[in-house]
DNA sequence: ATGACCATGTAATCCGTTACATGATTCG
DNA sequence: CGAATCATGTAACGGATTACATGGTCAT
């Protein structure tokens, strides 16, 4: 399973899987993401299997923390993780698949506006995606810096798309 | 569920289960798949839904084929999808949590390793698509055409990260 | 007092993958 | 005879999402 090591590789410091959320969304936000209610018993797994070890701290405010580390097993399955190459994943576009079904309906203007909401959403991860970008680490930085291009890619494939339409119907 | 609608997408005329598998990778092989034993229980529920129907039919070898197409439920069901407009997909791409945690490594060598592995993986990618694209109907080949351009991306990205990693080595 | 935030979890359900099981036909 | 292709499915497991449940603190 990629969750365990994904949260594995977010324990460079002891966190609690309230923490983990938040460290989620800002360190792999843009792609991966996780329901508490997922963390949570993946993390008391990790520990069972000795890949990671927790105590109790009180918080400041609501109820105790439970607080994660790696072990040395732990950090060994990390690296051997990252040592093993890149994993193959298998991704899925339901809107790329919608598209290719658009042309049954016989309605130009309904594939216009679908990539035209397409486009609009793409415009708006970018912006967010630049405001990210401003404060990362190398590492981090990578994968941002590939997020932009994959979005620019696919705007200028929909602005494209949307031009050759517009010419075809005059 | 997505795979529903996929397979209603694909029912442009009818066919069995094991037609779908192939049409599936024809048709949107490059953004999704499903094995057959997610095909045909998918189907059966469909059915009872009421948004297929079938029959057997002899086969020229092997067992009978149960052949389904799409009512007129079934069709409804697909145009309201389409026309809700794109699909939110939540994407993961694990590749890019591992790169961002290889930093911990401390070891460059592992990082190019990890980035001309993907990049030969792309390569790869880029080649059957190309092959794929020569034939292939308007709606179909605009999600080639994307495919594309993301590979194209992608490897212009590895480039770059490549150079600059061994730009800083020297 | 109301709502946002801290903090934990369980349960039900669904979706997807892998493995297993069966058997006929055709081509080399 | 053996491998590939046609054709159907079930079962077990694992991963992910959604809903449910609880309760304290802090700021407005």
């Amino acid at each position: 399973m990629s969750l365990e090591h994904v949260l594995l590789g977010l324990l460079r410091r002891p966190a609690s899987g309230y923490d983990l959320k938040r460290e989620f969304e800002e360190r792999v936000g843009q792609f991966w993401s996780a329901p508490l209610s997922q963390i949570y018993p993946t993390l008391r797994r990790l520990e069972e299997r000795g890949l990671l070890r927790s105590h109790e701290e009180p918080s400041t405010r609501g109820p105790a923390r439970r607080v994660y580390e790696r072990t040395l097993d732990g950090w060994e399955e990390l690296r051997e993780w990252l040592e093993s190459g890149p994993v193959r994943g298998r991704e899925r576009f339901p809107h790329l698949a919608q598209l290719s079904f658009l042309g049954e309906l016989q309605s130009p203007e309904t594939t216009v506006e679908f990539l035209a909401g397409l486009r609009s959403r793409w415009v708006a991860d970018l912006e967010r995606l630049r405001k990210l970008a401003a404060t990362a680490a190398f590492h981090a930085e990578l994968g941002l810096r590939l997020r932009a291009r994959l979005l620019e890619a696919q705007l200028a494939w929909a602005d494209d798309v949307l031009q050759s339409l517009q010419a075809a119907r005059g």
